[in-house]
DNA sequence: TTGAAAGCGCTAACAG
DNA sequence: CTGTTAGCGCTTTCAA
């Protein structure tokens, strides 16, 4: 270390800097002085190798160019810097293969704890089971898994899609279509069955066409979506599971010059910033994503900091918004 | 090192473990075989550590809730994937305070060269020109400091802005206002400037208010723009430097019942997946943002990896493409 | 082909 | 209050 120009030892120097209290102050001052002259940074590395621990997090997400995903790091990012932690962004771009090698270097003493929303393609559990096993903190945010036993943060998918579905009928609907994202997700299916038990509850025929699913890409789900209402039997209302699925319904609508709300009614999870300015406006089901990442964020600090909190397994559901505007009018 | 069950030294199995050369098959064979099966992973930090490098980079950035950044995010995060590297995200949420810190941060070791786009509020360039100087190479992406002697990414600001003038020009509008998005980044200086030439070029008169200078709070440019589009010299057409200000005039405009494009015609930079869909669908300067980020990162590995890339300044500038459609009809 | 030893920069434990 | 020593887990000579 460079400040030993102070006939210090670094231990001492390590000290002051820290600011430990069994350092004179005098001495403290005359350090943090050279330390700025010098434009001394302590190495991190060096310290987590010593100490134990790197005061870094990951968080593992499919993409970042998403209106909710890129909110929840917001909220994530903030309660880190609170923290004094860093947070390592992963991408896994929807790949489980990719998922899977990121969690492995996650147990390398990388990082402290993980924050994942899993991506459409994970089938095993292996993966983050290992995590789990290694004494790692790790803390589902959205797309959970329901048979690891680790804490997480979602909203009240079923309950929404719920509501959602309730909404349609009451505005006469009667060929309801629900889109669905992804046949391996725990939210997507909940969000599924609130779905259907509305339908249920309203004595509202489900049929085999009443559940799409629109997995694989852009343009597959595009198929599928225009191929859904270029159909004789064409629905009157659609609830998109899902962000990515929404922009293609409208665009599908307008090529095809059918009318919403007029001739389709929609409504979107989504955190579109957009939404309320799209052409009709789009109704959407708006999840607290900022908060979704403060609190998941702050769920797995706590069992950071604390190991014994790692054994509790906490489930916060936080309640999404239904935004109602004129594509359900 | 657990895997001296074999009956080897560190040396060895650290050898094996990365496929060195002198060291016996049949040996790297039984160590890799054992690592695996104890799911061994070694420690990156304690690899930095020795070997002075950090394998990861830094990409410091305004917000990620925002579709530009975010798809350079996608974009530096392939490159960085493929080159074995991890990429550090640092949001500054447009507060220069947080970035110098950050851009300290970056001088621990911790990364091995950093992606920038500086925040609005950036004046000096201290920080930048320190990170310079500890000769960890850094390059910029979009938002560019001129002043800096560094490679850059960026585009072409001034014509793709000269152009939407002279296509506003073209359509017969009389009083086309520019929002400026901050007052000391070049990139939006050079797209202000862009604007003025056309309109000289084209005889048009530039009044006080043909640029409107938004910073600040969303709801402190709501007001300007709000106040700009209800006063009764009412500019005919807008071009928007920055996404953040289109969504607003479009609420604005709304609120207003004033008519895009028939009132109003808008023109934005923005990467916005909606465009398309908007009530009327906007006109764009689209910036190969994943195309920046993937450039960016390239340019950084490139003097990352060749010490003697460092002191070539590269600047490198890709075409926006402009996107016409109903706000300009 | 393998191993012993040194050391990256830091901090914790213990003496002084 | 300050310093000495040891060692975090790895890689790199250099010697065997």
């Amino acid at each position: 270390m460079l400040a030993k120009e102070l006939n210090l030892s670094v231990a001492t120097v390590s000290k002051a800097l820290r600011d430990s209290y069994e350092i004179n102050v005098k001495t403290k001052e005359k350090v943090i002085e050279l330390a700025r002259k010098l434009n001394y940074i302590p190495n991190p590395y060096a310290s987590s190798l010593r100490r134990k621990n790197s005061k870094t997090i990951a968080v593992v997400l499919p993409d970042v160019a998403d209106s909710f995903f890129s909110l929840v790091v917001n909220g994530i990012h903030t309660v880190a810097a609170e923290k004094g932690y860093h947070a390592l962004i992963y991408l896994t771009f929807e790949d489980f293969q990719k998922e899977a090698e990121i969690l492995r270097d996650c147990q390398s003493g990388r990082v402290d704890g993980v924050l994942i929303s899993v991506s459409e393609t994970t089938t095993s559990l292996q993966h983050i089971n290992q995590v789990i096993a290694s004494d790692i903190p790790l803390v589902f945010f959205d797309r959970a898994c329901e048979d690891c036993k680790v804490s997480q943060v979602i909203t009240d998918d079923f309950d929404s899609c719920y509501a959602a579905a309730e909404l349609l009928i009451s505005k006469k609907c009667k060929k309801i279509c629900f889109l669905a994202a992804s046949s391996n997700i725990s939210i997507f299916k909940k969000r599924e069955e609130g779905f259907k038990k509305a339908m249920q509850d309203h004595k509202h025929r489900l049929s085999a066409s009443s559940i799409q699913l629109c997995e694989g890409s852009p343009s597959e789900s595009m198929a599928i979506i225009r191929r859904l209402l270029k159909s004789k039997n064409r629905p009157d209302a659609i609830i998109a599971s899902t962000e990515r699925l929404v922009t293609e319904v409208y665009r599908v609508a307008q090529e095809n010059k059918i009318q919403i709300p007029k001739q389709l009614k929609v409504i979107s999870f989504t955190n579109l910033p957009t939404a309320d300015i799209l052409s009709p406006s789009l109704t959407t089901i708006t999840q607290p994503a900022y908060e979704m990442g403060r609190q998941a964020a702050r769920l797995l600090f706590s069992r950071i900091e604390k190991p014994a909190n790692r054994n509790i397994i906490e489930k916060m559901m936080l309640p999404s918004l239904i935004e109602q505007r004129a594509s359900t009018a």
